[in-house]
DNA sequence: GTATGTGGTAATCGACTGATTACTTGACGC
DNA sequence: GCGTCAAGTAATCAGTCGATTACCACATAC
């Protein structure tokens, strides 16, 4: 409950703003999301988000890198901390899983930034960090296995974003599918949704 | 070429602008497109799409609905037509593809209603469509098959979204996942994307 | 103390957009 | 001919949003 009007150095404040963005985009969409709702979010002033950013464009574009990378992270991680190539797809499925629960913005800022490859300058990003995902689960899976693997990626970001997971009691089949979905993983995800409402 | 004021009955002027609505709509998302836009697309003014339709938000809710009873419609006539009941997945899966070739603004549409969730007029609506497509997949599948189906069909949207399939050929691996996600269609939808340029 | 640089905001501007209003044009019944 | 209704538009309004400008507060150096 802080309203001193505290101040932080430049490059703390970017990755405050950076995060609070990376929710704002994914809950509203690049286009839907304004910067003063960004700024909000932060706890700052609109002028100063774009004054760090430049451009509500640069922004978002940032945010969708750092966002690529994370999940990159997260699969490299996982990646080395399975010795059995066996045990790697189960590893890295977990890994995305636990991402979505615990930054769900993460996901859903990289969702809108992929349905908006007609953009100029969002589109090259959201591809090249598509296929730079792609690529990495390449080199522990198969052509087929990684197909699967990202397509069920997609799944997963488009349940939590059509805002399907609270829904999970209404109908037997949408229970059904997000246990089809989620795995064993069902009752964590819910809880973790639950959790920050 | 014609400039001529054509005067059509209301609800075939309807019709076209649903039809231009979902291209627009598809491309730009909810929130980046304009009745402006959506007009232009049909030829009309911008008072005239308010008018036939009242609110944005219903313009995209129509289009919305629209767009998952044709997804529904094209699965019905795939399960029909396979008396075999080992060949209905192959025959829907086709039929998915052949609906991305040949009306590619309708799939994207759809996407970008999904991710819409949090919207209290749209949200509704995509979650609905959405269920019903998976329960209708259900009638003919398993739910771990139903499941995989509407997965990959979420990869295929978000790769045509991204603009990645207009990229097969740069990168070696761009045109394996395309290869791997469209099987043996790929020849097919990549030339249909190329018609339409 | 005063100059200077950094973190930050209030006020505002111009462009855009969804919606409304008032108007025009033409077909059809009588 | 004339009233009436449907199809359609030009003009415009009110609100919103990204960006700019001008300013403030406070530290630290000298």
């Amino acid at each position: 409950m802080e309203q001193k009007p505290d101040r932080i150095s430049a490059p703390a404040r970017r990755e405050q703003i950076l995060e609070a963005a990376a929710r704002v985009f994914g809950e509203l969409g690049y286009a839907g999301a304004t910067t003063d709702k960004v700024a909000r979010a932060a706890g700052i002033s609109q002028p100063y988000v774009v004054r760090l950013f430049g451009t509500k464009d640069q922004l978002f574009v940032e945010v969708l890198e750092r966002t690529g990378e994370r999940v990159l992270r997260a699969f490299d991680e996982a990646i080395e901390a399975s010795d059995d190539a066996a045990t790697v797809q189960a590893r890295v499925g977990a890994a995305y899983v636990e991402l979505v629960q615990t930054d769900r913005g993460v996901l859903l800022s990289l969702m809108q930034g992929f349905i908006l490859g007609h953009d100029p300058h969002i589109g090259p990003v959201a591809r090249r960090g598509f296929m730079r995902i792609y690529d990495r689960l390449r080199t522990v899976m198969e052509p087929e296995e990684a197909m699967r693997f990202i397509a069920q990626g997609m799944l997963i970001n488009t349940l939590i974003a059509s805002g399907l997971m609270a829904e999970f009691q209404q109908g037997q089949n949408v229970h059904e599918l997000l246990a089809c979905a989620f795995g064993d993983k069902l009752g964590l995800v819910l809880d973790g949704m639950a959790a920050d409402r």
